[in-house]
DNA sequence: CCACATAGTTAGACGTGGCTAAGTCTTGAT
DNA sequence: ATCAAGACTTAGCCACGTCTAACTATGTGG
């Protein structure tokens, strides 16, 4: 149990992982690199709800002339009290501007926040539905999936859309 | 800013979703099946860690023989008390055993969990690798992705890799 | 056999994001 | 003009998941 006892004969502790890796399976990533991955899943999470926020108030605010808290808190399925704080947290980030007991207004930042996130969604929901599922798992995967998705990753769920529309 | 104005007719409370879903464009899910989705992506949050632990720590006990909380936590890219509190979690959901300043080792569930997470995984991957994406890319967002592929998704993406593996 | 490096634990802080209960504001109906 | 219903806020609770600082156990090597 300690902790160069398996690498066999390295007195440096910063090569313990090179070692491990030869030493084992071809296919494992570098200790760092895993990590850098789990990282960026950590960060996309503290970005998630800012996103889906903005860009269901978004839509509320084009399809019903705008966004009510009690609206939100619906169709995201959470209490008015946690819309209250949420919104709170995207008023500090300066995402929305709002006055007390008045709807929801995106900022400038809030909207530029809500085209991008908008544009993924709907890419990301097209290529599931590419791949032959029904509407609801499309939307509802998309719904966690759209906050993983990198630049590169979103550009070949692009392609793949317009592989199967153009040609098809 | 009242709950029925921008409905019209409706004096029933409960019919309101649905008079505003035909009322206004096409293409948007009720409100309910939306909070849906939401929830789903909420649920998969709560079991996120859990997976993405008992997953390394089957694999660090397969290529090494054993998982210490040290190598855990590198491999996470976070501080050693961040794994023992979610050691800590595992261990009271019974998906790991460990007795103190030892390393840790998977229960029957623990295991049971890690074979379906490592599997799933390892689809995503191939999916995304299938793509044309690089290998570090495919690792860093099926990190994310996986937790949030329902079986049916799932399913859509091993077929992918199939029919991009065999006849090619 | 003992010291020291390393691993592991504990304590305590913090922010997030959920909830309930209870209060306050607004507004349409009477 | 009032009032009741619904929307909004506030207060306070909780669990999770991250951190730092400081303490304790382990086990190897001198
Ligand atoms: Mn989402
Ligand atoms: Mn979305
Ligand atoms: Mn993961
Ligand atoms: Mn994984």
């Amino acid at each position: 149990m300690e902790q160069e006892s398996r690498d066999g004969s390295s007195d440096d502790p910063q090569d313990r992982d090179a070692q491990r890796d030869v030493a084992c399976e071809p296919e494992s990533p570098a200790a760092q690199t895993r990590a850098e991955g789990f990282q960026a899943v950590r960060d996309a999470h503290r970005s998630e709800i800012a996103e889906d926020y903005v860009e269901l108030i978004q839509e509320l605010i084009e399809r019903s002339g705008e966004a009510r808290p009690v609206d939100i808190a619906e169709r995201m399925g959470v209490r008015q009290p946690t819309v209250a704080k949420n919104l709170a947290r995207l008023q500090r980030d300066g995402l929305i501007r709002r006055e007390r007991y008045r709807s929801v207004f995106l900022t400038g930042a809030g909207q530029a926040l809500a085209d991008v996130c908008r544009e993924r969604h709907k890419i990301v929901v097209e290529f599931l539905l590419g791949l032959g599922l029904d509407r609801e798992t499309a939307e509802q995967d998309a719904e966690g999936i759209e906050h993983h998705v990198s630049d590169r990753t979103l550009a070949a769920f692009e392609r793949a859309v317009k592989a199967s529309e153009r040609p098809g």
